[in-house]
RNA sequence: GCCCACAUAGCUCAGUCGGUAGAGCACUUCCUUGGUAAGGAAGAGGUCACCGGUUCAACUCCGGUUGUGGGCUCCA
């Protein structure tokens, strides 16, 4: 006599074991046609599982997150199936559910083609239309390993072979296919209405790159209809921000096969690029750091030294020279800044020393991993490195993530997650010291109140590390800070300082970056803005634009004007009507579109529209240049449309 | 680096069965001086990424190289 608790607290009384299916459609036919799978005490189940006792229940609908799961995860058996029966030659492998979709990894003779996955999705919505019921059941691990390989599906019957011994197995048959599941699923494939396969590519087996390659179709599946195209459309938007359009929309900068990986910057975008380094030395500067400068090449032996080359030697590029001598162009710039650090005696009282460098590094990326500004062989590194005492490092670390929080929210990023990452098992340096630097940089985290991802063992084998991730506009991650304790590179290239007892002492090291690599940065700030960057960093700020030849001269004196108050103004005297030079700036992202005709020219004003189409009305000269000098200033704010 | 796809004018893209290339926008010139998201006309612009092969003939078919895109792996 199950009582079942439902989640509105209400209780339902059966006099024998019911399914949940059943339960459902107890409480209503339309409930019971919506329902994907139960939740029994915590755990998921299928619509067919069989209650015999007292259970608390919520019946999954897809309107529930963990029901649009199993309607993904049930997409890609779909998936699965229709690709068997169209090519019976190929082996399944997994096929797991991730962010808006699924997607399944096949072992097959030949390529998939695009036109083969319009079949497949043609078979898959037969499939459906069929309305297969899914059902569960329990086999040992012998038989199922036994079962897959007679079918020839070796992947699978490895994937068994490696499940623990105390856990069952299950599978899951629509149809006259059977697939390895933990489940649950949906009832049957009917239920599967809006999904599309969007894209093909190659995967290793286990993630190995030592492994073959598999091919991996992903897909996309929703509650209905309208949230697929929902999906589809944000897919759209995304790409029209992507900064490598808005780049060359905007003239910002380009790439060419001579240097794979490295950015030619154009005016406009140098002058993006300069706001960030000018705004950087501010802050450090602020902060008690003090610039550098080293050199790009440095001979290969100090990167033997630093343990570079043994590590990421194959990531690096060395010269050829008319001499003997071999230099690596730096990939980093620590041992650069332990150079300067090294030349003179140090005492305790020089300590911390903060050094930063906006340091041109290259690195050998592989080739398939380079995308746009945001994994370049070519890069800028907003960084620094602190050396100072052991018992300095909690202040300095907690003083850094200060920093850090502080800059991303000038650039309009608010919501920022930390990963921590404590020592790994092959490490150097005491456990004593390992204690100190991972309760230092935990309690640096904990100041700045943020939301700790906490990754134990991840750290280097130098030193514990943060991570800093800011998410964009559009609900995307990227990192870009970082915080390193690192108890290694001081030593092995020879740093020291006098200690208070006139002893020798090597510093420990804090390597940070803040915006990470600034190409990176810029490629992020301008997909997170769309294009529309904020007053301060928009490489034009204002553009006047004449009606007629009649007000030139007075276009040119209002450009004129700005650019004395340091505002970036140009002036579009073309002779073209002033709707067509309205479109054209809007389309260029210039902040605020400066119109003069006679009316204004006489008064001694302009018409002020904004990029987004707003009209602010004729103003006098001296309070435009009032307003956007405030807006610039305030970095971000927006003055003159307030 | 690995898998798949792609590479035609500055940009976005057509180009059938193999017969040496087109459009729109942009550009140049001329007309137009027009009040808030595209005024009109004419002109110029291409070794079809590169190298090789097949063929009477290659943008087109085949092989290779480089680069790009989407993934995988990697990211000090």
């Amino acid at each position: 006599m199950p009582v079942i608790t439902l989640p509105d607290g209400s209780q339902r009384v059966f006099d024998r074991p019911v399914s949940v299916g059943e339960v459902a459609l107890a409480i209503g036919a339309g409930l019971a046609r919506a329902a994907l799978a139960g939740r029994v005490d915590d755990q998921l189940v299928d619509t067919s599982y069989l209650i015999d006792e007292d259970v608390r229940l919520a019946i999954i609908t897809p309107k529930d997150p963990a029901g649009l799961e199993v309607l993904r995860h049930s997409t890609a058996h779909l998936l699965a199936q229709a690709v068997q029966s169209l090519f019976p030659d190929a082996q399944v492998t997994i096929g797991p559910v991730i962010e808006d979709g699924f997607y399944y990894d096949f072992a097959f003779e030949r390529p998939f083609t695009p036109e083969d996955l319009a079949a497949i999705e043609a078979r898959m919505k037969e499939l459906v239309a069929a309305d297969l019921s899914i059902e569960r059941r329990l086999m040992s691990r012998d038989a199922a390993v036994k079962h897959f390989k007679d079918l020839g599906e070796h992947y699978k019957a490895e994937i068994i072979a490696s499940i623990p011994a105390d856990q069952e197995i299950s599978l899951y048959g629509q149809g006259d296919w059977v697939d390895l599941c933990r489940g649950p699923h949906v009832p049957s494939t009917g239920k599967l209405k809006a999904f599309k396969l969007t894209k093909l590519a190659g995967a290793y087996w286990r993630g190995d790159s030592r492994n073959e390659m598999l091919q991996r179709i992903y897909g996309t599946a929703w509650a209905d209809d309208a949230a697929l195209k929902a999906y589809l459309t944000r897919l759209e938007e995304a790409e029209k921000r992507d900064h490598r359009k808005l780049g060359r929309e905007l003239d910002l900068f380009h790439f060419q096969e001579e240097s794979p990986g490295a950015v030619f910057w154009h005016p406009k975008g140098w002058t993006l690029f300069q706001q960030l380094i000018g705004y950087m030395r501010e802050k450090q500067s602020a902060a008690g750091y003090q610039e550098v400068s080293t050199p790009e090449i440095l001979d290969r032996d100090l990167w033997v030294r630093s343990g570079h080359m043994e590590k990421f030697g194959d990531n690096m590029f060395l010269t050829q020279t008319p001499d003997e001598r071999v230099y690596a162009i730096k990939p980093m710039n620590c041992p650069g800044h332990v150079q300067v650090f090294n030349q003179g005696l140090k005492s305790y009282r020089d300590l911390p020393l903060r050094l930063c460098e906006f340091g041109k590094v290259h690195r050998y990326e592989p080739s398939g991993a380079l995308h746009g500004l945001m994994r370049v062989r070519a890069f800028t590194q907003d960084d620094a490195h602190v050396f100072c005492t052991e018992d300095q490092i909690t202040a300095e670390s907690v003083a850094v993530t200060d920093l850090i929080l502080g800059i991303y929210r000038d650039f309009g990023f608010d919501d920022i997650r930390v990963k921590f990452s404590d020592r790994p098992a092959k490490r150097v340096g005491s456990d004593a010291i390992w204690d100190q630097a991972e309760a230092a940089l935990r309690a640096a985290a904990l100041a700045g109140r943020l939301e700790l991802e906490y990754n134990p063992g991840e750290g280097a084998f130098y030193g514990p590390k943060l991570e800093f991730v800011l998410r964009d506009a559009i609900g995307r991650d990227w990192q870009c800070g970082t915080l390193q304790v690192d108890f290694n590179l001081p030593e092995r290239l020879g740093a020291s300082f006098v200690g208070d007892d006139s002893q020798r002492r090597v510093p420990v090291m804090l390597h940070r970056a803040m915006f990470g690599s600034l190409e990176r940065f810029c490629g992020i700030l301008l997909e997170h803005h769309a294009g529309r960057l904020p007053t301060w960093l928009a490489p034009v700020q204002a553009v006047v634009l004449n009606i007629t030849d009649r007000q030139a001269t007075f276009a040119v004196q209002v450009q004129e004007t700005l650019k004395n108050q340091g505002v970036r103004a140009d002036a579009d005297l073309r002779n073209e009507k002033i709707g067509f030079k309205i479109r054209e700036h809007t389309l260029q992202r210039v902040p605020y579109l400066l119109v003069v005709g006679d009316r204004e020219a006489q008064n001694h004003e302009v018409a002020v529209r904004t990029r987004g189409g707003k009209d602010l009305g004729a103003m006098p000269l001296d309070r435009l240049v009032q307003g956007l000098s405030a807006e610039i200033a305030s970095r971000g704010r927006v003055v003159m449309e307030g």
